[in-house]
DNA sequence: GTTTTGCTGTACCTATGGTATAGTAGATGC
DNA sequence: GCATCTACTATACCATAGGTACAGCAAAAC
């Protein structure tokens, strides 16, 4: 990991973030990196390959903020249930915290521009998915052992359901153009968590 | 509005929602439908007027939808709760029915891709997403004076979880190759509802 | 019978992704 | 102290895609 192939990352990252991935020349990445373009293709085969260091990088990051916030959560609370809606609730304000809202979903935005991304990128980005999908349904498992749920669901579903509403809630606040948005969706699930499984 | 057009308008939402909004080439939609680079501009100026009337026609094919399967769900029970419950069954089923799974919502496409369209497709986009905001706010609405929310969440919310949820379950479908996912969220979202309301 | 509509056909400009290749300053290895 | 490797620069070039410009033409509308 170079000093300049760290900056191409950076400047491509709040590129894509902000006007998409097509949108995002290599020229204009390499004119901020202040660069050329052979610079550019030194590190990175094609722009494939330059979506698929991001994502990497994007899922590494989330993953990591979410073992910050959860474990945060159970040092809170002995509960599994309790430490659950704390979390949702951490996550709620972080979501919140960002200037100017949620800088939007990498994992999202490779999925609508399919075609367009090799298989190593789908394939990232599901691994990324199936990974929340893991983590939060193991979580629900335990709170269900202590607190049986009130409707009959499938718990795969509810753990996909919180990627779900994280992404929506972007889309939604990108959309509507209230930034907040996102945070108060994941809040919409927290109360529905809450009456599922609260006694 | 000719034969021309339409068939334009066809082919590229096919495209646009198999590849994406650039991955679909201007040429391609031409070969496809068999006529010349000066037809299409004939038609659209340029490849935003060709987003923009996209939009506009899938918008008024949802509403319609809406329309549809919420007036079959008010004949079906008197009630509004109830009437509210079967009507996301029926989306749900909708969903859940098309081959393939849901091709994809072209409003979360354009938002995606912010900066490559302009302010027209994304009011556009912003008013289809008001529209749905204000249809279901009104039908919690009518559902919280008889049945008083187990929780206190603001309808608005609730009614843009909805969006929310089925934007995320195709993104979730899309990504985890799942086409059955998005049907799945929807009634992941109606137990929220029972929960919330039913006494 | 003239005008408008709905195109065809040709030619051309620009931006962008991508390829190729020669060269080079500085760090690293032996 | 020489060679090799790393991390680039510089130049030149190709194909594709969006887009412009404009002349022409057949059929429908007035």
């Amino acid at each position: 990991m170079t000093e300049t192939r760290t900056r191409i990352l950076d400047i491509a990252e709040r590129g894509i973030l902000a006007k998409g991935f097509e949108a995002t020349s290599i020229e204009e990445i390499t004119a901020e990196a202040e660069i050329t373009k052979g610079g550019f293709f030194y590190h990175f085969h094609d722009k494939n390959a330059l979506a698929l260091a991001l994502l990497d990088r994007y899922i590494e990051a989330e993953d990591q903020l979410f073992d910050d916030i959860f474990s945060r959560a159970e040092d809170l609370s002995d509960d599994p249930l309790q430490a659950m809606l704390i979390g949702l609730k951490l996550l709620a304000e972080l979501l919140d915290d960002i200037p100017g809202g949620h800088p939007g979903c990498l994992v999202a935005t490779s999925c609508y521009q399919s075609r367009l991304f090799n298989t190593q990128v789908h394939e990232a980005n599901r691994r990324a998915l199936l990974g929340w999908r893991n983590r939060f349904e193991t979580m629900f498992q335990t709170i269900a052992e202590t607190y049986p749920p009130k409707d009959k669901v499938n718990l795969t579903d509810l753990a996909d359901m919180l990627s779900g509403v994280v992404e929506g809630g972007i889309i939604l606040s990108k959309a509507v153009g209230d930034p907040k948005a996102s945070a108060r969706q994941v809040l919409m699930f927290r109360s529905y968590v809450k009456l599922l499984f609260q006694r």
